[in-house]
DNA sequence: TGTCCACTGGAACGTACGGCTT
DNA sequence: AAGCCGTACGTTCCAGTGGACA
């Protein structure tokens, strides 16, 4: 106990001392808005123009952005909407604006009865028809004189849950106003998000539209180049860590959001070994960290049969089994199932269950015809056992299985 | 050269469940 | 509280298939 205390005496010692790596680690995260923001200039003046006659009481377009995830879409709305709402208020404007990501949010109620709140009027967590909520919210809008700008962040989400009615309501709300007028920025991560919404909709959403690049390397060096002189102390970064940064992270599809993570944790790796200073092996490190967290989170959430599939390639290839096709672990995963107590699934689901792991990265899967013996998948593990153990051992029923000899095997071989 | 194996993968359908609506 | 609805997950059925083998 006391040797314990002592050892969070120094951890928490080192921490207040005060970082020599990190000055403000905030500056990395994905929700922090810096003062500039790099290669994003035209959208922002784009986006200023079209909400600028907000400032003179006109109505503005509603205007629908996408883009990919990472490509500045929600930095650069927030950026321009806090100097809107900052130049409103000095004029005096009846701007208000009001932010919602559809995704956190979740209901068609909770998205109205945030937007009520963004008027200050309070609405009750539930229990009102979703008519009834619609209908306050354009109540408080008639009784003052207000442009509401609406944000709907991953709009997409939204459309997913059936939220065609919201949007529909949202878009035609306008045309029974005489006081107050609404506008909306719809903002998606989904290119394909267009084809899902009512066309009437659609319309009246896309008056305007904006598009987002991904960032190429040199984008993302200037922008991590930035962050950096925020986040970090003078000099700790070494020549060549930015680079290699936004190297890696341009050659996965160029999201700023894995860049600025892949600084943080590089520094992250540095502080935790008492190095001064970041180097590219921490930042190669901590792409490697990155990537087995990665791994490790989707092995513990794969559903119970899917772990079970897993487990049955993992032993096949323990027993050095040439052939991993489709039946052998069928009939091994069957065979786990009744030891474990499990009702096992059909061949087709599981079947289906072994190309869901394949998209997932977890086992690599080929199909291959065996001729008169039939036409199968080759099947083999697409990460180390090493992780895989790893995984199960923390599972106590799986735990006692992976070291299981499976009798189909020993029927095989005689 | 035709047969036939051991599947693949699409489609239709059943069931359980959570959350919204009334 | 009860009904409704959408979604997730699973089953059954079945047409289609590449290539070794008789």
């Amino acid at each position: 106990m006391i040797i314990q205390k002592n050892v969070l005496d120094e951890v928490f010692n080192e921490f207040l001392k005060g970082s020599s790596i990190f000055r403000k680690r905030e500056a990395l995260r994905h929700d922090f808005i810096p003062e500039s923001l790099p290669h994003r200039e035209e959208q922002i003046r784009y986006l200023g123009e079209m909400l600028a006659p907000a400032l003179k009481g006109s109505i503005c377009s509603n205007i629908l952005i996408y883009g990919k995830t990472g490509t500045g879409k929600t930095a650069v709305v927030k950026y321009v909407l806090t100097r809107l709402n900052k130049k409103a208020k000095e004029l005096g404007s009846p701007v208000r604006v009001s932010f919602i990501n559809c995704r956190l949010v979740g209901t068609e109620y909770r998205i109205f009865s945030s937007l009520c709140s963004s008027l200050n009027t309070s609405i009750p967590f539930t229990g009102l028809a979703l008519g009834e909520v619609f209908d306050r919210f354009k109540k408080t809008l008639e009784s003052r004189e207000i442009l509401l700008i609406v944000t709907l962040d991953e709009i997409d989400a939204i459309i997913k849950n059936r939220g065609d009615i919201l949007l529909y309501e949202l878009t035609r709300i306008n045309e029974g106003l005489k006081n107050s007028k609404v506008t909306i920025l719809g903002i998606s991560n989904d290119l394909r998000f267009k084809e899902l919404l009512d066309p009437r909709v659609l319309s009246t959403l896309r008056e305007e539209e904006l598009i987002f690049r991904p960032y190429n390397a040199d984008e993302l060096y200037d922008i991590l180049d930035e962050r950096a002189k925020i986040a970090f102390q003078e000099n700790a970064l070494d020549n060549g860590v930015i680079e290699l940064c936004s190297a890696l992270a341009a050659a996965e599809h160029g999201d700023a959001r894995r860049a600025l993570d892949l600084l943080r944790v590089s520094g992250e790796v540095a502080e935790r070994k008492g190095d001064k200073n970041v180097s590219e092996e921490h930042v190669r490190e901590a792409q490697k960290r990155i990537e087995h967290d990665r791994i490790i989170e989707s092995l513990k959430s794969l559903p119970l049969h899917s772990k079970i599939v897993l487990l049955s390639v993992y032993i096949l290839k323990n027993f050095n089994v040439e052939r991993s096709i489709t039946g052998d672990i069928y009939n091994v995963y069957y065979e786990l199932c009744e030891e474990m107590g499990y009702i096992p699934l059909t061949q087709r689901r599981v079947s289906g269950l072994i190309s869901e792991l394949d998209i997932m990265g977890l086992l690599n899967s080929r199909i291959i015809s065996l001729g008169r013996y039939g036409r199968t998948k080759k099947i083999s593990l697409g990460i180390a056992n090493k992780i895989i153990i790893q995984c199960f051992l923390e599972n106590e029923q799986l735990k006692k299985m992976v070291n299981y000899h499976p009798k189909y095997l020993m029927n095989l071989k005689r």
